[in-house]
DNA sequence: ACCAATTTGTCCGTATGTATG
DNA sequence: TCATACATACGGACAAATTGG
């Protein structure tokens, strides 16, 4: 009743969010630098005022964000890559029951933005690389786990060609759920030559650099996906977590 | 040197992290389900043979993550959320030197599939947020930073509006960063009443449900953007974090 | 509204393994 | 090879906040 309501609350967050706070200030203000030996944890307790362990738990929810990683025993600063993003945005969709629907609306978007940057950016190895793809999945046309992950690679491989990180880091997390997806359809309508005809066709207009082209050849194959997942007897509403 | 080398390397990762994966495991697999109570610190250390310490740290990774979140003292299982992870993934792709060509040619599509989506989903509601946003803007017209901070809101009422969770959540690190740059490009040229009327054309042809037409004005629209940024002198293949 | 038990937040001390000079 | 520094991990302790009776 009388305390004074000034103090009540002066302490807002738990000691370990303030220091993963703090941790993460130093970084993006760029005091530490990208590359640097983070100083040990003694220093930063003391630095910050906390116990070890406290100052440890903090240091957990940095190292867990990427901002930091284990190189052997101490912690260097580094640049948070998106691909560690990926999988935890992933698991975000699935727990939050994202449709295929969903997840088809927004690969057919991104994969055809992939394909037509591709086509202005791509190199030779990157082609070559594109070219054993397509040989290895003409060779293994049978294996439908193999055919798969190589139409996984694929998309990957031209992805990596397109040359835009901020295309990359926004398809990664989609493209892990919606081309797996490739395992309900494909046991079920061994549609594998569709999937191999398609590669060769959208490899081949890249080579003629014809951005146009590749661009609608890039939606047919996807909407070739979206069919077979409808031909399953599977609901396009339906959340996907079931089906995988 | 007599020791079995069988043994050698029992120990993979490092307690904390085996801690944290487990839990995250547990959750996922829906073992834990989202809402229940997180068991007590003490009942998980024992249960994974590890001392309070070492728990926590392992806790703090996941709460980090977003699988739970605080609810009074305990641990909650939850959701993670996606916006939890866009702010993240925009500090990933600034500190990767991102360029602003990159974000554009990316945002060019996200942009327009997002409007081409809304025409077919858009509800009255959501339509009248859109009207009244638009008439905020046409009032504060000279405003720049709140013609700024409208925009973006227009956006993304826009990709509330399409309804689909996939795209919002791959759109939204690159809008994060996106949009904001409009605050270089504004003070220099005064381009607000074209922002505007671009805006007007769009929630227009959205409320005749023209998904045909509502795409490329769209298009045109973030061309404008790009056309303003390089108007302004700046170098479309330089990172961004030195403009914003 | 009060009391007691539970649980978290924080700190301290210590032992162990390992990498580095 | 040896010694030191450091991270990892454990055990125990206590205050504060929360919960349940």
């Amino acid at each position: 009743m009388l305390e004074a309501p000034v103090f009540s609350k002066l302490t807002l967050a738990p000691a370990y969010r303030q220091v993963a706070e703090s941790v993460g200030q130093l970084i993006s203000s760029g005091k530490l630098r990208p590359g640097e030996l983070l100083p040990t944890e003694m220093e930063l307790a003391l630095h910050l005022g906390v116990n070890r362990s406290t100052l440890r738990e903090g240091l957990r929810a940095v190292e867990h964000e990427g901002l930091v990683r284990r190189d052997g025993k101490r912690l260097r600063v580094a640049i948070p890559h998106y691909t560690d993003l990926a999988t935890r945005a992933s698991r975000a969709l699935t727990m939050q029951q994202v449709t295929f629907r969903e997840l088809w609306e927004t690969a057919m978007a991104m994969e055809t933005l992939t394909a037509v940057l591709a086509v202005e950016r791509i190199n030779g190895e990157a082609i070559s690389q594109l070219d054993a793809n397509i040989a290895e999945m003409a060779a293994n046309i049978k294996d439908i786990d193999r055919v798969v992950s190589l139409d996984i690679e694929f998309h990957d491989l031209l992805a990596e060609a397109a040359n835009n990180r901020a295309l990359s880091l926004a398809r990664e997390p989609i493209s892990l759920l919606f081309f797996p997806a490739g395992k309900i359809i494909l046991p079920r309508l061994k549609t594998q030559k569709r999937i191999l005809d398609a590669h060769k066709k959208i490899i081949e207009l890249i080579k003629q650099r014809n951005s146009q082209e590749v661009g609608t050849w890039m939606r047919r194959h996807l909407a070739d996906m979206k069919r077979g997942y409808q031909a399953t007897g599977l609901d396009m509403e339906q959340p996907l977590d079931g089906a995988l």
